[in-house]
DNA sequence: GTAATAAAGGACAAAAATGATCTTAAAGGG
DNA sequence: CCCTTTAAGATCATTTTTGTCCTTTATTAC
């Protein structure tokens, strides 16, 4: 349970493979898939939707291909996994409008409530810089 | 992402119910299902496995029903939360056998290792007994 | 015993997540 | 201009999750 999808996995160890890249360095999807062992398509879907907004730049043609959208420094972890799942959310219970109609009186709100600000934070903590240095 | 499943919601939601009833009342599933929302079918199959492993004990013919397997201050969260859906584990890395052959050098294993710790511990320090408890 | 009740269990159906395939559009090289 | 490369986009296939339905078994009431 409260498993990352397969494709917050992916999109993680894509992101991370673009950060150690040396900056600037333009890489094939093809490469990124090979190496992190993720389905192509997939993951190409997943970049083509994080191009949308800025998480990573894509170029077509020869030469073409993906890198991080701004300094691996500045992409945390939280940003990756939202990008791809959507805001960090436990429980149906949380989420906004109406999803809920006994959240009044729901006593188990307040533990996913506690359980998403811990999620959250820790993932927040967690740059890609970070995470593409290798461990020793 | 990190989303309980229904099953999960569902199990603590027929859980949090007969929580609430009077000690050694028998409850019907049609009427676990009705007052907390969950189809009636799926809540069975849930039910019965909880039967299993004595999370619950049932009872068949007329009169059936369930109640809980031992006091709700003696069920915590994590227990019906794993019992549904297996073992805490936000990500595939970290799961036992060979499951990640990158373990070793993956720098984002110590990441969800901190937030399986998070949530299990909270998970674990409530009780049903807490959330049987309506809230003013 | 027989009938009624209610969980147990299995087989099936629908929906969502995951993944592959094929066509289109953009960019570079000759 | 034409061909190759590579992402974008759409469609389709597979698998898992979610949910239903039907038959069987145990229990109680008569």
């Amino acid at each position: 349970m409260m498993e990352l999808t397969r494709k917050g996995e992916y999109a993680i160890r894509g992101m991370v493979y673009l950060a150690r890249q040396p900056a600037g360095k333009v890489v094939l999807v093809s490469e990124v898939a090979e190496a992190t062992g993720v389905p192509q398509t997939f993951l190409a879907k997943i970049f083509q939707s994080f191009a949308k907004i800025g998480l990573v730049n894509s170029f077509r043609g020869t030469g073409g291909g993906f890198l991080l959208g701004r300094h691996p420094s500045r992409i945390t972890l939280l940003q990756v996994v939202e990008a791809v799942e959507g805001s960090i959310n436990p429980n149906r219970c949380l989420t906004g409008e109406g999803s809920c109609e006994r959240a009044p009186e729901c006593t188990v709100h307040p533990v996913w409530q506690r359980i998403q600000g811990e999620i959250a934070a820790i993932l927040d903590s967690v740059t890609l810089e970070h995470l593409a240095k290798e461990k020793k």
